[in-house]
DNA sequence: TATACAATATATTGCGCAATATATTGTATA
DNA sequence: TATACAATATATTGCGCAATATATTGTATA
């Protein structure tokens, strides 16, 4: 029984809306690995994005998926060497450039990721059919985002008289 | 430029709503670190609601105060030192029963969520605000959280056939 | 060509969390 | 009282991330 997230609310004023959101993030991703899991699926669920830029990509060095996905380069090489334990992809030294290894999704990455995108539709209307439930949580919380970076907190709050 | 939020829509299906929801519950601890920075509180934000269940019981243990907040205690306990090493709160042994150590708030401890107070109220006036602007993100995302808790993904996704 | 700089990959450290295991002490029950 | 169990605190390991530092290689410029 979690129920951190109804008290969250009244315990604690400054962060509720912060730790009530990283209980969304955590929540989706808990269900998204259950999902995985029972379709067979290996595919790290935080590595998804990458596999997608590198199947795209075909072949792309850490630093080009750091840049397509908007991550740090250091989170790409750090999460690689799992990928390649699980056999998604492999990693060749650049020919061309001494400096880069360039990853390629194996047969199994790519066999792994038509499974996902067997669900990736399905997950879609999912969403679609919960936000007709519930309203569009996803536009809300760009919003919100775009808001925030645009104002931040501290513009927000008034100098306070000490 | 972080820019990854525009972009993660695009890329990843499957879980761009928890990498967006992730990315806000980031902003905010940011922007509350920034603002706490420039308040001279020293508070770790994601320690606030333990400081405030502390403050509210007076003298608790691990225990005591994991219950309250819904967390694990090992999370509770990993937190204390720091909390300690910043001179905010102390522990000791109950005299009462030896398995347990009781945290209690040190006056410098009182004093900072004092200052933690007065923009509290700021703050909630803040989102108060931001929600009128944007949106009640606050309730949607509790909303949605609850649809996903009531019926998460796997019983949302149609057997696939394979 | 030599030198500075850019790009790339990588190691290290630290934070916040989860999960697991374990030691200690208290409590209930045979 | 003895024994099992519950409660508590804690250590350890691992994940995902950020930040920092560093080594290597390529590129541009004096």
């Amino acid at each position: 029984m979690p129920a951190s997230t109804d008290r969250a609310a009244d315990l604690d004023d400054i962060s509720f809306l912060g730790r009530l959101s990283e209980a969304l993030s955590q929540t989706i991703e808990d269900q998204t690995r259950e999902l995985f899991d029972a379709a067979g699926i290996v595919i790290p669920v935080r590595s998804c994005s990458l596999l997608t830029a590198l199947r795209q990509a075909g072949e792309a060095s850490a630093a080009e998926l750091a840049r397509t996905l908007g991550q740090s380069h250091q989170l790409v090489i750090q999460k690689c060497p799992a990928l390649i334990r699980l056999g998604l992809i492999t990693q060749h030294p650049d020919p061309a450039d001494a400096r880069r290894k360039l990853f390629r999704l194996t047969e199994k990455g790519q066999a792994q990721m038509a499974m996902q995108d067997r669900y990736s539709e399905e997950i879609s209307e999912v969403y679609r059919r919960l936000f007709e439930e519930t309203g569009d949580v996803h536009a809300m919380i760009l919003k919100t985002l775009r808001a925030l970076k645009e104002r931040p907190l501290r513009e927000r709050t008034p100098p306070q008289s000490r």
